[in-house]
DNA sequence: CATATATGAACGAGCGTTCGTTCATAAAGA
DNA sequence: TCTTTATGAACGAACGCTCGTTCATATATG
């Protein structure tokens, strides 16, 4: 009977985790449709039939992962909130990009499967998610302690956070998903302070 | 005898541009593997079998629309270079601007067919593409007229360029393929103004 | 014992590719 | 010049397989 339970309960986990963590895997590879029921019961150590017993379709599947990711991405203690409360911005442009590559490398897996929305779901799934996001950035300079840099007065504060912001993560995001090394021609250190030497005083002489 | 000849020739166009057409326009919404055979035979407006007198697989259309798109990218009447060669850098950041929003609109499909290929394959058909952009930025600076603003010493004048459009780039793909409107709160023309402005004098006061 | 979890065979549909056939046109031969 | 042969584009049926999902049954748990 032992035996028994040991060889239905695979490493502790309970199946539904191990199915979503599955899933994850695989349609961040190959895609949704590139993806099977029976590929994922097979990585989940679960029968095919029992992925039914937790999820009504695959479909459902894809999105409990991207719901449960968005809810990760948004946690307070993810790397990029961190940054932003303990140094004012513009003063931490290149804590900022580090946070970026650190939050490129946490939710690679979430990224992929945003673009698996943009292309098969035609971002059905994903785009109330940005629309989020702007109202985190603002908050987020709220909340932000005040610093020493003091920003130009024809400049909108949360719009210059999201231009550093996603100039960082688009970075790290070729460099890490698109698999493309050095794209700038420069290491990351250089890059991020490159980067962070424009936003700071442009590129005007 | 000429009825018999019109019913076998649909539409004047090639077999093969049709079979490209109907594969993109499907590739980029449902994905590769979301995509079958049939659905681009229906499509095209040619028999299933057909297709293998052009192609030998599906993955060997999926790359010979890759490699078309790639081409056209980098023909030099396509929008980025032309704002590169009628204005220098950086007094056209404003152009740029525009400009990256023309060619997003242009190449789409393109644009969403390279995360078709990041998800599906791994981005094995695309990331040589990426290393060869930097060398065609450094080159459209070196073909670029001289302009009355200079760029500071200390910064990488390619690596200038490229953070600028990829930074436009990336807004516009926003907007247009993750479906997210207005997501730096503000109309497209005034986003380009406040990037244009951060990238000539920087963030801070 | 009742309930929850798990299984695996089967259903009906779809898949990429192959293959034999047809047909219009071009080329070769008489 | 006319007839025969060859060619390549096009077709649609079929092959062998895979797919998402269902369901009757088995097993585990409290």
């Amino acid at each position: 009977m032992a035996k028994t339970a040991v060889k239905r309960k695979k490493s502790g986990a309970p199946s539904l985790d191990r199915i979503l963590s599955a899933a994850s895997a695989l349609f961040t590879r190959k895609g949704f449709n590139g993806t099977s029921t029976r590929d994922i019961a097979g990585r989940a150590g679960v029968s095919l039939g029992n992925i039914y017993n937790y999820f009504g379709t695959k479909e459902e599947i894809f999105v409990s992962l991207l719901e449960k990711r968005e809810k990760e991405y948004f946690d307070p203690g993810q790397p990029l909130i961190r940054a932003l409360t303990s140094t004012a911005f513009p003063d931490n442009i290149e804590g900022l990009g580090f946070a970026a590559r650190e939050t490129v490398e946490k939710f690679s897996d979430y990224i992929l499967l945003i673009y698996v929305d943009v292309v098969e779901f035609e971002a059905r799934h994903v785009n109330k998610m940005f629309a989020r996001m702007r109202q985190g950035y603002a908050a987020a300079l709220k909340a932000s302690p005040a610093g020493r840099g003091r920003i130009a007065s024809d400049i909108d504060p949360a719009g210059a956070l999201m231009m550093v912001t996603w100039n960082y993560f688009n970075y790290f995001i070729m460099e890490k998903l698109f698999k493309v090394k050095g794209h700038y021609g420069m290491a990351d250190e250089q890059a991020v302070k490159l980067f962070a030497r424009v936003f700071k005083r442009g590129i005007l002489a």
